[in-house]
DNA sequence: ATTGCTGCAAAACGTTTGCACCTAT
DNA sequence: ATAGGTGCAAACGTTTTGCAGCAAT
């Protein structure tokens, strides 16, 4: 186990909803913890397969879910219909620009942000649950940027 | 032609980018306005099918996608990895909440939201080209609410 | 005449599901 | 012993693509 911490908050989580403990599981979060940055389900199936992981496809969507559901992870949405997820352990909330000329996903917090959707909520009549502020721009220097892709 | 002003707008969009005048791709601009709210292209395809229109699947997704283009649609995503779009025909832009327990979407407008992601794309030096905020929530009178579906 | 657009069906893609077997409780 | 989790492959829903024929330029 890697993240003594997180193991313990995914433990509790699992006993408390009636979720069995598995090693499938912890392999799972290990994974997940360790990806620097944002990916999808899919990705991190290919990468612990890659090492050599026999964690089956399925188990590793499920157990994202969960991951999900105790806020070890967090769920996003930049907008390509997949679902990506990144790690929520120890890290400070923030919302994301996303460049449409590199793809890189730039990460930034603003006070102002966090405010709103409590506020906007309270004033339609319902409770906040989450929110997503994505932000799709261009890096000025397109030729010069390092991540830049020719556009097919 | 239902609606003169976007079709002669979208007559302009297609010439300009030597895109071709066909029936097909009006047929489907005069769903896309019709259509009351936010949907998918699937739906659009299958409403036009129901009123015995001929015009294919693929031509309805990538005349949606020239509409999005030339902003008389909108493209959005809620976070159920699939993109919906809903007319900008003269309308004023918006924001999403999202009922999470009912499915409505409830469109806001809130004048901090508009400035904030051209302001924050400057500080990080991009240019903004769009941006999404959604909020996810509860509505709570659950019970009582006449869109309340009970969770699967 | 050319080239882009169309309809159709098939493929692609990320994701979920059904099922027989296995394992944590 | 039991119910819940697992791996596998097949199914799913949305979207894209390849292609032969058609129609706008």
């Amino acid at each position: 186990m890697k993240n003594k911490q997180a193991t313990e908050i995914f433990r509790k989580y699992l006993k408390d909803g009636m979720n069995r403990i598995t090693p499938e599981r912890f392999e799972v979060l290990d994974a997940a913890l360790e990806y620097n940055g944002h990916f999808g389900a899919d990705d991190l199936f290919i990468l612990m397969k890659n090492q050599k992981s026999r964690v089956s496809r399925a188990t590793v969507y499920k157990t994202l879910e969960l991951l999900a559901q105790c806020e070890l992870l967090l769920k996003r949405n930049f907008g390509d219909n997949m679902t990506r997820y990144e790690s929520n352990f120890k890290k400070q909330s923030h919302d994301h620009l996303i460049c449409m000329d590199c793809g890189r996903i730039v990460e930034f917090t603003n006070p102002k942000v966090k405010e709103l959707p409590e506020e906007i909520s309270k004033e339609l009549g319902f409770d906040v649950e989450s929110y997503s502020f994505n932000i799709f721009a261009r890096c000025q220097n397109t030729k010069k940027c390092k991540y830049f892709k020719e556009k097919k």
